[in-house]
DNA sequence: AAGCGGCAAGAGAGCGATTGCATGTGATGG
DNA sequence: CCATCACATGCAATCGCTCTCTTGCCGCTT
């Protein structure tokens, strides 16, 4: 087939994809020039970048990226690993991330880990096996998945979370020191009898560490606690909320694993005919969007879930070759909002 | 390099990741034998069989899906493309759909549309170029989007919508049918005069279209309304609210597009001292896990978004070849969930 | 006029799997 | 004892790109 300029008939293509060779062939070009005019278009010649151009519309052409990430051994792909989906508090670095990303060409793998070990590694091996650029994880790193993940030549960028010796960066804050604010912060303000609701997971575990140790350090008395499951949601408000009732000393102030949740055990207390923060007070965490909308709204501390997704997507785009980025812990800190909750 | 039995220094391993090929070298076989181990292990002699294992346990091998996919052209990759992830009614939906698919060794590729066309055609083109297995969909179909994916293999599902005539198939309900089926109900109830929140999007304005066109019909007055930005989330039931109180007759019902606004419009009204239902009732939509939370727990349409992903995963699955499968529409239906709230 | 530099484009060797076909082998039956 | 067959495995072409190396060409300098 030689380059035409009469229109073709678009039909015979819906059979077998267009390829480079076909783009090739009807610009008069070698293939090797229309894969540098889709790359890096300015190095072609105008005139020659014009017919390319016509082929692909006409053609209908769209590049295999199984085929180039084989060839290049870059995948234009990352990972991205949260534990759930629903009201999780990763929602904004989520979205944040899948957007920067899909807007400068990259392609997000979604994996939900769960709480499940097996699962994690699943997904990582599932990451690797893509070739993928760069993986997103936020969780608790098995020696399994810490061998993976050092042989592969893939950024490994753990989130939300500032690990002493991460395998690759991270981008994120300190639980612990949030969770030692939260307990400054109610103890100027008067508050004497916290119970504390922690989720499932390493960093949640780490702030209730940083709320019960200054408490206790700087007060004598250890808080009431209670335990969920992971996720920290809305659904669970019920439970905790009839447990605190069941308490011989009422709390004065429920200290949550997320907004969500604390959202949840304010609607309850409202409903329990409770004044909210008078009767009992509620944190939450996150600053999620729900934390100022609500009434009354929410104490909260605001971490930069967006900025997470930024620094790690610089991280990405800034590494040359498979070096690791010279700054190994980004901390994005966090800021504790005082509303009307608390 | 032969088949040794001596344990093998892994470190030499870091710098190149292990291939088929130093799998079946260590092996003592063929590429081909180790490649059908992997995928299909029972039709390699047991003996052998073992020593693949072992060579791959040795070599840490991880299959690269590029190749296996460019080869097979099967990516064994599906898109999941969707408005928006934050307090989106199609979180269950995507849980689901990402639990099941990963499990069963398909990865997800994750696209958020926002409410751009331009932006949708690169996340489609994006999953054309990776040769995804399918693709889908929730959203408007432009021209573009049409051509692409109907050249393409790709088994192209719509969920959460039925459309006359999909370009693959539909995995869906009626929403002109879930509107009506609102306004019915609230006039069984007793309601005279409802005020529709419309949040942008087609099915939005399909569910209030059946709510509009039946209200009309069996009242004779039109409801009035108030639109709000995609997503209809928590974040605008302040300014809903705001407006409800300046017009000059208080509508008795709100009529939400979701259940985060519905949460928001009821938190709102409480706050203003206003009783739910008996001053202002709310329905929601979705029966996200806050509408049996929330108190009131607020009545909904609750539509089962974790089936919806299972249809569409075993319509993937089911499929031979690039033929359509015989059910082109796929309709879960949809229940109204009375509770507190209207 | 010869030499040189620089830009644009082509040739072709991979990238790491999959898979149709050919082949070897041992078991089976006549 | 040999033809037959099923099964396990190997050979090698192929998938559609990328990228290094080379070539061709043009315009300038000297």
């Amino acid at each position: 087939m030689t380059a035409s300029d009469g229109p073709i008939d678009l039909e015979d293509l819906t059979g077998k994809a267009a390829t480079l060779d076909d783009v090739a062939n009807r610009a008069g070009v070698s293939t090797a020039t229309v894969s540098r005019f889709i790359n890096n278009p300015t190095v072609v010649a105008k005139a020659t970048a014009e017919r390319i151009r016509e082929a692909i519309a006409e053609t209908g052409y769209i590049p295999n990226l199984l085929a180039g990430g084989l060839a290049s051994s870059k995948s234009k792909m990352v990972a991205v690993l949260i534990p759930y989906l629903t009201d999780s508090i990763f929602n904004d670095t989520i979205q944040t991330m899948v957007e920067e990303l899909s807007s400068a060409g990259t392609t997000v793998m979604l994996g939900l880990t769960g709480v499940s070990e097996a699962r994690t590694e699943d997904l990582i091996r599932a990451a690797i096996s893509r070739r993928v650029d760069a993986i997103i994880f936020t969780g608790p790193v098995t020696p399994n998945v810490e061998q993976m993940v050092r042989r592969s030549p893939a950024l490994f960028i753990q989130v939300w979370d500032l690990p002493e010796d991460p395998i690759g960066i991270a981008v994120g804050f300190s639980h612990h020191a949030a969770g030692r604010d939260i307990a400054r912060f109610l103890m100027s303000r008067g508050y004497r009898r916290p119970h504390v609701v922690t989720a499932q997971g390493a960093r949640a575990q780490m702030r209730r560490n940083g709320f019960v140790d200054e408490w206790t350090a700087s007060d004598g008395i250890a808080p009431t606690e209670a335990h969920v499951e992971v996720p920290s949601r809305f659904g669970h408000a019920r439970r905790i909320f009839a447990e605190i009732r069941r308490l011989d000393h009422m709390p004065d102030v429920v200290v949550c694993g997320s907004d969500y949740l604390a959202q949840g055990v304010i609607v309850e207390a409202l409903a329990a005919g409770l004044r909210v923060p008078e009767d009992i007070a509620v944190v939450g965490f996150g600053n999620s969007s729900i934390a100022g909308e609500m009434r009354p709204t929410i104490t909260s501390v605001e971490v930069d879930g967006a900025r997470i997704a930024r620094e790690a997507i610089a991280a990405i785009r800034n590494r040359k070759g498979t070096a690791l980025p010279p700054d190994r812990w980004i901390d994005v800190g966090f800021r504790l909002v005082a509303r009307e909750s608390a």
